[in-house]
DNA sequence: AACCAAAAACTACAAGTGTAGTATACAGAT
DNA sequence: ATCTGTATACTACACTTGTAGTTTTTGGTT
């Protein structure tokens, strides 16, 4: 029953940035947004959006509002992940891989670092079983 | 200079059916989403959009238009993990895909599967390399 | 106390989406 | 030729999203 996280394009560039730190008030969001040229109006909107769909805490200590997310971003990530594979894979992150995996384009590079990914994950999955 | 290839949810829903057999009429597409229970003029409002967006083709040589894509799966698949990765996990796959590996609940058989997917990937490469 | 700039709140509006009702056209049955 | 049931088209409506203008509040400055 866990509550429902949407959170729309430009509202997640905003969540990046309290990601990363927080809280913070409008103004500095504002300021680490700004190479999105989105008019200072179009991020308090987004602001309050957040605010409204309980994604986004507000706190007023000192003059300003100060912004901190109440969900992390793994949840997020881990939510968006599953309603992408249910649409887009008909719910199967092993098809999502098998077909990604027999991509043309993908570089030898891009393999071993996969394989890397996953003996390591072996390794880390020998050790806590010992 | 692609297309603007946006599926929505739903739309996606009837493009499945559509990809798995086509061409088709409204009534059979009806048919094949009854589970959904969406109402049939619902489908046909669905119908009409994808046509409109040029994501549908439609051809009307019986007594019946007959609908079938205009664009494959696997294309919009690319498309929308594309979108995916850009959004939730700034544009990196590799970011994506050590999240995924990560994961505390990955089981034993998933690693599995995929080292053995990887495993033929690089099988596959090598031969074609002779 | 009055004023002003910045912050915050409120309002707006078009496009897209989920969802479906209403109206019309047409082909087969009578 | 008429009726009638599907097929298709047209209309509707609330909610979300991107995007930003307008109004109000408020704390520091004169």
């Amino acid at each position: 029953m866990s509550k429902q996280i949407n959170i729309s394009d430009a509202e997640w560039k905003v969540m990046c940035v309290l990601w990363k730190s927080n809280p913070l008030t409008s103004s500095q969001i504002i300021e680490e947004l700004k190479d999105t040229n989105w008019n200072p109006n179009t991020i308090h909107t987004l602001l309050s959006r957040l605010e409204k769909k309980k994604i986004l805490g507000v706190e007023k200590n000192s003059r300003f509002k100060e912004y901190y997310p109440l969900v992390s971003q793994k949840e997020c990530q881990v939510h968006e992940t599953k309603s992408f594979i249910e649409k887009v894979y008909a719910g199967s992150m092993k098809l999502f891989l098998s077909n990604y995996i027999n991509q043309e384009d993908l570089t030898k590079d891009d393999i071993e670092y996969l394989k890397k990914l996953i003996e390591d994950k072996e390794l880390n999955r020998s050790k806590e079983n010992d």
